[in-house]
RNA sequence: GGAGAGGUUCCAGAGUGGUUAAAUGGGGCAGACUGUAAAUCUGCUGGCUCAGCCUUCGUUGGUUCGAACCCAACCCUCUCCA
């Protein structure tokens, strides 16, 4: 690929790229040069469950590859090992070591669903960081200030609010800067609130001599609900090692407008075709597609086919768990039954879903909140996702 | 070190002695409607074979017939001063 096909494909879904010329720069330079550039994408090893968030960025790191470049995969195994307690969430315990690989494990065999193993530098930034002396790291913290740190926009929020913001975590945006400098990237890929991380690395690279890396920041995906980023926490994602008929499930739930949103971000779809089609339709062929990127090219239409089952002519899906439980003596009562199989986390739970209708056995709907099942096989739906097969000794 | 504010159910946030399993909003779940859409409407949202009972309001102990609410100590957070 020449520079302008490259700069084409490497624009497309980018939130922004700084300084301006920078990609077309850095590209030029690869091609006197004749060597490949160095694409520096950081993550966090506390949460390895990677989901459709991520995969915004993954794909742009393939598109990298695509162009002959490498992909430094870095590890933040140093910081997960500090633990990182504030932020609006809970105090994160610090990791072991022994955590910390088992992570990386999981991250790799998730990431290269999309990366290209060969073209793949995979990093863990303790490699550079513990040798490091007290010495060496506040000579890095006088490279920034106090103020320069409350730019940054949740060390503002937070700072104004009235929460805690922890002395350390002034050192992330620090430690992550001198990851770039220890790795000489070109080049480093993050999400849109990684921007301020992402500049602090060019000024280190200048403070310590390196010409400073180009930054491409990705628009952060929202989840399935439309208005936050997708995020585990949130609990709004769909996982890429979720299986083919969940995410296909999920897709499908979310709204004609988030559908456009994904399409641009994680397809390479035209836009202006997928608005003729009917919004459905687009769905499904966005589900199938995806779904096709994590599970092998025909899982979309097994998964399709599945859903269409299900919800569309309301029949039962292929693989409704079973289950075997014990009667009390001869009966067992329908409460217990839910909970004890796991379809309820309560009797109460149980109890709730009964009297709103959300239960039904055999096809028939059951209002009786006093029900005995006695010995034998119910095929019971609860609600509309919840199937079992229950034999009952 | 000094002064003040605060820690409530999944989240935000009311409540300051009994009528509080705790207002309201968000989220979630269910039902209706549908394209399993979205939006909207309605209901539910600690546990327990449940018209009753049990456990919850930072922690521990105390006052009281009775405490999320009063007192004490402790832990944690924030603001201002030094």
């Amino acid at each position: 690929m020449n520079i302008d096909q490259q700069l084409t494909l490497l624009r497309r879904g980018v939130g922004e790229i700084l300084p301006d010329g920078g990609l077309r720069q850095k590209l030029e330079l690869a091609a006197e040069k004749q060597r490949p550039l160095r694409i520096k994408a950081g993550f966090d090893p506390t949460a390895p469950d990677l989901h459709l968030g991520h995969t915004v960025l993954l794909e742009k790191l393939r598109q990298f590859q695509q162009c002959g470049h490498t992909v430094l995969f870095l590890i933040g195994d140093f910081t997960g090992m500090i633990g990182d307690p504030t932020g609006k969430n809970e105090t994160r315990p610090p990791l072991t070591p022994e955590e910390v690989a088992t992570n990386a494990e999981t991250y790799k065999q998730q990431v290269f669903r999309i990366l290209d193993q060969e073209k793949t530098e995979v990093r863990f930034n303790s490699e550079w960081l513990n040798p490091l002396s007290a010495n060496d790291l506040i000579r890095l913290a006088a490279h920034s200030t106090v103020a320069r740190m409350l730019e940054r926009n949740d060390f503002a929020q937070r700072y104004q609010a009235g929460h805690a913001i922890a002395i350390h975590e002034f050192l992330y945006p620090l430690i992550q800067g001198y990851d770039s400098v220890a790795l000489k990237a070109d080049i480093e890929l993050g999400g849109n609130d990684q921007k301020f991380n992402l500049l602090m690395g060019r000024q280190l690279q200048q403070a310590y001599g390196q010409p400073p890396q180009t930054i491409l920041t990705m628009p952060l995906l929202e989840g399935l609900d439309g208005v936050n980023k997708m995020s585990k926490s949130l609990g709004n994602y769909i996982g890429i090692t979720e299986p083919a008929n969940a995410q296909f499930g999920k897709l499908m739930s979310i709204s004609d407008d988030l559908m456009l949103r994904y399409y641009e971000l994680l397809t390479d779809a035209d836009l202006d075709e997928v608005r003729t089609m009917h919004p459905m339709e687009a769905k499904k062929q966005l589900a199938e597609r995806l779904v096709d990127r994590f599970h092998g090219a025909d899982a979309g239409g097994e998964a399709r086919k599945g859903f269409e089952q299900v919800f569309a002519n309301h029949q039962l899906p292929d693989d409704i768990p079973e289950q075997t439980l014990p009667s009390n003596g001869d009966t067992l009562w329908i409460a217990h039954a839910l909970t004890m199989s796991g379809l309820t986390k309560s009797n109460s739970e149980a109890l709730r879903l009964i009297r709103q209708g959300a239960l039904s056995i055999d096809g028939n709907k059951i209002k009786d909140k006093d029900l005995q099942l006695t010995k034998g096989k119910f095929l019971i739906k609860l609600g509309k996702r919840r199937f079992l097969q229950l034999t009952i000794t």
